[in-house]
Order: structure tokens, then sequence, then C-alpha cells
DNA sequence: TCGATTTCCGTCACGCAGTGACGAATATAT
DNA sequence: ATATATTCGTCACTGCGTGACGGAAATCGA
């Protein structure tokens, strides 16, 4: 956890020194929108409690949004790299939920920040404004990994279509599991992703809620 | 089409009459931002053109966005009444194909402006901000289906995963038709949303995606 | 030690989206 | 003529996001 509010060790480089930090910025952001909300934080404000200016800041973000982003954009190359390692014998869903949930195992350090961002991304109408740039680079990720597998450009019906239905159940899941502690994210993550591979069959459906709530009620009494 | 410049008919109404129609509003923003851009175009200039202020604009629309999303608010009451008449015989993901396909039969006249305004919508970043609240009474409309076919809370998994999936299938075929003009709207709806059904089965979407092809190359050479 | 260079920062000014308050304009009803 | 209802315009304001420009603080080279 990095709350260092000097500045980073400086690497022997040249000039002057960063003020603050990405991470010190997103860490104050998160603190004030939970506590007062987004729409009530100013940037100023933000950039107050770190000792920079406004200008600043948006050297380091380029919208007031953006400060909740950093960790998803970065989940695009681990997805994009699990892709890359499954063999071609594995089913294309199948491939596309082990990477996704691979991508998803959060230390336990991490759940709790992951969780409150979870909540203002879907909770927040002004934040879910910003969530269309971020999923862009996500769903295309999959696409890709789609048409090799179909045949087909990335652009066409299917990839696009499988990219973006696979990033709507994961949404799914990251809701349920940001609303409710009950369980991992992963599995959430897995639950709704053989959904998609099965079609949403209600029968497979209902077969497999079960086996969720048993999990979760198995959980909450240990 | 509407193009009255002056009033509606006033219908023996108290007050002032307005000055201008949502319509009009429309289509002037509509116009302004395909010939110069959705950024390049302000609201004050909007206003102007059809002889109002910026303030009456927003009294008319939310926002800069909202201009566009008049038709597409009204689909879903057209599609929840299609879900409600569907007999509980069909297979849940046929009733909710058949509904969304059914609410997106439009008339040749709508057909251009359609075209427009999705193009706009996919391809403008600052109006693909806009989405989200716009999709989320979409997809709870299919949410709310889906949870009385599996026997789910609407908030639960699955009826939100189908609620958004479908929602995503959609989209693609949206901006596939919007980019390319070689088929019909529902043609592409039809065979995303069959899609989603198959769990995306790379055999049965390579099959469908032929049948596709087969279908343009015939309506390009007729 | 002293400039040169590099990097980050602050200030200022600006455009534009969106909101709230308040009174004026224009219609009908009595 | 007066009251009432509805729409509109003006004004002032907050806040996001951007561009330009010079200053501050570090290292590097002589």
């Amino acid at each position: 956890m990095l709350t260092g509010k000097p500045v980073d060790v400086a690497g022997s480089r040249r000039g002057r020194p960063p003020g603050t930090s990405r991470r010190e910025l997103e860490l104050i952001a998160l603190r004030l929108f939970t506590d007062q909300g987004f729409d009530s934080t100013t940037i100023e404000q933000i950039a107050a409690e770190a000792g920079v200016s406004k200008r600043t800041f948006f050297r380091y973000f380029s919208s007031k949004a953006g400060v909740l982003w950093s960790e998803f954009d970065r989940e695009v190359d681990t997805i994009r790299a699990a892709l890359a390692e499954v063999p071609a014998t594995v089913p294309m869903m199948d491939a596309i939920r082990r990477a996704v949930v691979t991508a998803n195992h959060y230390g336990p350090q991490d759940v709790p920040e992951l969780r409150i961002r979870m909540n203002l991304i879907s909770c927040v109408p002004a934040l879910q404004s910003s969530t269309a740039v971020h999923y862009d680079a996500w769903e295309r990720a999959i696409s890709d990994f789609a048409a090799t597998r179909i045949g087909q450009p990335a652009d066409s019906l299917y990839p696009l279509a499988v990219g973006r239905a696979t990033l709507a159940a994961c949404r799914a899941a990251y809701d349920r599991w940001s609303t409710r502690a009950d369980a991992d994210l992963t599995f959430y993550l897995d639950a709704a992703l053989a959904a998609v591979a099965a079609g949403f069959d209600p029968a497979v459906v209902r077969a497999s809620a079960q086996a969720l709530n048993e999990h979760v009620s198995a959980r909450a009494a240990p």
C-alpha cells in the first residue's frame, strides 16, 4: 500500500521532482468521493489536499472520473496476455472465461479499495458516463481473440458481439459482487460467463444459481 | 416528417405558446452535429437557429447529448409491451429476440435519420459517454422479463446478465448496420441475438455468418 | 562553482455545459 | 379589464477541462 506523502525515492532522475504522485491523488480522490460524494467533490479540493494545483491534477488524469480507472485499464493487458496463452483446443468461451477470471484474482489487501471503486462506478450516474471509453479497450481484447477463433475480422458482427456480451456479463458480476459481500468476485464472474456460454438456457442457469446460493450460504455460516 | 417552423397548432391551451418544438430542436441539432461535429457545436448555436435562448434548450432536453435519444427512450416501452404479449411457451431468448426485432421495424422514411443518429452515437466519444443512462432502462426491460422466466429477482446476477448481454449484442448489430448499409437492421439484430442464444458456439456462429453474407451479397446484386 | 538542460509545477485566462432565480411576454378564462 | 397559466429571456453563477507561458527545482557538464 503506497501512502508515502512527500515523493517516491527519486531515482536520480533529472529535473524538478514531482510534488505528488498518481497514486496519492487516487487515494485522496477515493476518500473524498466516498465521504462527500462524487459530484460534491471538486478537482480543486482533491488537488488542494495533495498540495498541488488544479492544473496538476489534469496532468495526471484526463478527467475527474479517470482517477478511478487506473487499475481497470491495466487489467486489459492481463487479459490479452492470458488469452494468448490459452491452447487452441480449449473452446472459445471457456478460454475467455478462464482469462477473465484469472485476470481478476485480487489479493485480500486490494479487495476493500476495489469494492469502493466499483460501488462508486455502479451507483453514481456521473461516473457511469465515464465507462464507455475504458470499456472499449476491454471489449476489443475479447473481440480480437474471438475474431481469430471464429475466423472473421475483429470489427465484424460476431466478434464484436462476443466482446460486448462478455463485458456485459462481467459487469453484472461486478455489480452483484460490489453490493453483496458474500462470495469471491471470481465466483460471480465464472457464473456469469458460464451463463453466457450456455446461451442463458434457463435450465442451466437455474441449476447454476442454486449452486451459487449454496456456495454463498456455506460461506456465510462456516 | 415534422418541420413546421412557427408553432404546432395551438390546441386552445392557456398561456404563452411555445416558441419552438422539441422536434425542431432535434432536427437542427442533428444537422449541425453532422455538418460541423458534435464537439464544435454549442448549445447556443442550436438554440439560436431555433430562435430561442440557451436556457430554453435545456427546458426541452436535459443535456446536449440528450437531444439524440428521444426515439431510443421510446423504444423501451415498445419492447416491454412486446415481451408482455409473448406466450410462456416460447423459450426465453427467442422471446427476447422477437420482441427486440419487432421493436426495431422502422419505416423507410425514418431510416436515414436513424442511421445518422447511430453513426454519431457510435463514433463520437463525447456521445458514447451519454449512453449509460439511456441504456439502463432498456436493459431493465429485458432483465425484468428474464427475472420472471428464470424465477429470480430482477437485480440478481442472471437476469442482470441477460439484460446487459442482450443490449451488448444489439449494440454490436447497431454499429455494424450503421457503418454498412448492406442489410436490414432487423437482420443484424436477429443474427446477433441468435448468436447469444447459441452461447456463441463458433460452429453455429460461422454457419450463421455465412447465411448473413449470402443475404448481403444477394441484396447487393438484385 | 556556475551555467545548461530537464522536468515538473503554478498562474492566468478562457470556452462551454448546466443550474437557479426572477421577472417579462403572451395566450386564455371570467 | 383582470386574473391565471404557461413559456420564455436574462443574468449570475459553479465547475470541468484546455492552452499558453514563465518560474521552480533538480541533475549534468565544464
